[in-house]
DNA sequence: ATAAGGGCCGGACCATGGTACGGGATCAAG
DNA sequence: CTTGATCCCGTACCATGGTCCGGCCCTTAT
């Protein structure tokens, strides 16, 4: 059990990073007894899955889903929405990748001669 | 020789996008001589490259401090920048393969057993 | 001549994911 | 008993990359 600050650090986020997620209804907030509220491993837990969310991703209201599917015990869903991110990432990989070749071989190009147009800042005209 | 709007459809991109890169200073503004501003070839090669370089993962600021590089013929620098681009270019995909990875055996962990609860949506926790 | 379709301009607004700020309460150590 | 660190809460603000709006002008086909 822990305070806001103390599970903010241990997930190695802000504060008010806690409180936005907390707005946006990703994290719940504890009842206040008396004094600061408490938190414990379950909104550890909770924080992570966001993290790692964002890490995979998945946008903050997407992320929201996934854990009121998790409510819901809704595995189908899951595993659709798993695999639309799947998709995702293989589409942004495979452009990040076609990307990099190209402007490797501008790089090059222009290691390559020092005199004439530098192709980094012409050849990308044509590169779509 | 076309106005706005010919120029933003030939480069699939909206009328008000030219504009904000107008504002943003990434484009000229052609003096107005009477009616509708003209732009010619040179802008829309200079769209062109802005799209780019964004497909390359350079923000508006990079991509104009590039344009800049290219006035001044600064290739050297234009190469630094080029390198950096790679380096982080590099790394995004290696981030991005890695949690493929992690979620595509998630996702197969949970087709694989209906019962008990959803690696999905429980083994994020550790995949921090 | 008139209505549609552009173009022009400034400024407001949007989504996303935070970050900062001000003001008050509370608690522990010096 | 004061100083410093948290905490709490609400609100405002930030960057990025646009997108839309209203009002006005101009041209061109009907």
């Amino acid at each position: 059990m822990t305070t806001i600050g103390g599970l903010a650090r241990r997930c190695g986020v802000g504060v008010e990073t806690v409180r936005y997620y907390q707005r946006r209804g990703l994290l719940a907030v504890p009842g206040a007894t008396a004094g600061p509220r408490r938190y414990g491993p379950k909104d550890e837990r909770r924080l992570r899955f966001i993290r790692s969310g964002q890490a995979a991703g998945f946008t903050l209201d997407e992320i929201g889903a996934l854990m009121a599917l998790d409510a819901d015990e809704d595995r189908p869903r899951a595993r659709a929405m798993a695999r639309e991110r799947l998709a995702a990432l293989d589409a942004r990989i495979a452009q990040l990748t076609a990307t990099r070749a190209a402007l490797a071989r501008l790089a090059d190009a222009c290691s390559a001669s020092e005199d004439g147009p530098c192709p980094i800042l012409t050849a990308f005209d044509s590169a779509g």
